[in-house]
DNA sequence: CTCAGTGCAAAGGATTTGCATGCCG
DNA sequence: CGGCATGCAAATCCTTTGCACTGAG
């Protein structure tokens, strides 16, 4: 939907490999598709989704290869309503974003906020981390409401 | 531990018989229950938790009063790790914040951000309700990283 | 040959639901 | 009285795990 421009394949596969060489992880085929349906997802998507991507998956594979490639760091999970949905790590695709997530349906769309808005949440987690000795990674913000499709 | 400032309760538990109201719900014992576990709490609260606050409640009636609740607006569910946590809807208890996730043992605190950050968000709901037809209702804020205990 | 990855089926755990009972309106 | 809320137990649903098999190094 969003038609964002991404990270060039080969680049991003070299850099997910190495990121799961990292955790002493090898970069299968399985875990290629993976990447490879979420990457043309533009969207996070939900197991059941990945599934029907017509790619002849394990749905317990799918499970426990979407976990590697998390704790590599090359997948987030989003838990928002009843299950969870994937989306490659944004650091990967150079597009850090935001979700729009509907009450009704469910489902989750992405989208960008303005570049002052990141720079004030930067500061607002250095300030958090220096009062409070939280020490955080990274920042989470969603929009609840209601989709186009739901109005 | 944020210690902070609360509305009276009195006034607290008409605000929520009237929302309960409003969507064809009564205010019963055990919601009233649920509702002054939760706001002593000061934290989200798991089921377990809320079940073992010593009040006698059995686990489905407060699955479906939360449920109940949750959908008059009277509480927020937050999924982040294995299970869900709940706490009073924010503009019931003038407090709004935003949390704390800790992604080593899943525990949520609150946290206030600046009023210049809030209005920034306003803000930026305004242009995505305007530019992409979503229509938010709230905004939601986490910041991810490792409390102070797992430090 | 060895060890990690895969698939299938069964297990697990949080959450939901069916049904009989109790209580409020 | 009548209907909704409650509790208990059983059922569901997403997710995880056990185990035997396959494939890459």
């Amino acid at each position: 939907m969003s038609g964002s421009v991404r990270v060039v394949p080969p680049e991003l596969h070299t850099a997910i490999a190495s990121r799961l060489r990292a955790v002493g992880q090898r970069y299968t085929t399985n875990r290629r598709t993976l990447v490879d349906v979420l990457l043309g997802a533009g969207q996070p998507l939900g197991i059941p989704e990945i599934l029907g991507a017509g790619e002849r998956l394990a749905q317990s594979s799918v499970y426990r290869n979407l976990a590697v490639l998390e704790q590599a760091g090359a997948v987030h999970r989003i838990v928002t309503g009843d299950f969870a949905r994937y989306e490659l790590a944004e650091d990967l695709t150079d597009d850090h974003h935001h979700h729009l997530v509907c009450s009704v349906c469910g489902d989750v769309s992405d989208f960008t906020a303005p570049a002052a808005l990141e720079t004030s949440l930067t500061k607002v987690m250095a300030k958090v981390a220096d009062e409070t000795g939280f020490a955080p990674d990274r920042h989470r913000l969603d929009l609840l409401g209601t989709c186009t499709r739901c109005a």
